[in-house]
DNA sequence: CCATTATTTCAATAATGTTTGTAATACCAC
DNA sequence: GTGGTATTACAAACATTATTGAAATAATGG
């Protein structure tokens, strides 16, 4: 095994290929911004519950007002105005008034995510 | 205002976009099946921490044991390995033996992930 | 202003997820 | 075998998130 910087040793596969890529440093500089990753964070979250992922989907496909998406789901609307508040502060929908009704639709971000995460 | 199937009512601007789609359960047809949203989820919530977002990005940087993660991020082993355990239920890592240590690397599946939410 | 409807907010509870330290496992070198 | 190292597993404490029902808000129509 070897040694590096003196200090931990690791195993030889991985030795090269890390010291050409700057050592542990070097890996750290070529990961993502904090920014970045809190971004990442913030969207993964909102996707991480079966609910939100059901809902912004149906709204891909059409713009809906609360009751309606209570319909189709059979949930509370206390639970659907949650589920929709995280969708909203990770920024993937928004919403717009239409007399008594709000009417939640994803945004751009929305969209492309929804695109991007067809494919898992 | 408009009533659909004379339950419940609905906002007029919505109402021939949703008619056209075959109504809610038109819409509900739309939607990705279980299976899918699990897998969805799964990545969603494996993404959802930033230490494996940190860890996902620095092991598609380079495979690495999980001393150099420690090494790398300061984190103690015993969090780290959680989360690594959390990455690999998910399928985004996986990992092979090499000697006295455990090298891990991003699957297929964690190489696509990575590149698409670079673009969140 | 009053009554109605759509939606959100709140507080309490339940459920999950994360961190920590310690103990256990597994592999290697001697 | 023994001793050392890399890693995981476990359990307890802690933190965050989700669900529920009831009450509050805000817009509408009369």
């Amino acid at each position: 095994m070897f040694k590096i910087t003196g200090e931990i040793e690791i195993p030889g596969s991985i030795r090269c290929e890390l010291a050409e890529k700057g050592g542990i440093a070097g890996i750290a500089g070529l990961l993502p911004e904090d920014r970045k990753i809190r971004a990442i964070v913030s969207v993964a979250r909102a996707l991480s519950d079966p609910v939100r992922v059901k809902v912004i989907f149906a709204l891909s496909v059409q713009p809906m007002c609360v009751c309606l998406l209570v319909a189709m789901t059979g949930y509370a609307y206390s639970k659907m105005s949650y589920h929709l508040s995280v969708l909203k502060e990770s920024g993937l929908v928004c919403s717009r008034q239409e007399g008594n009704y709000l009417i939640y639709y994803p945004t751009d971000l929305g969209r492309k995510v929804v695109e991007g995460v067809e494919g898992w």
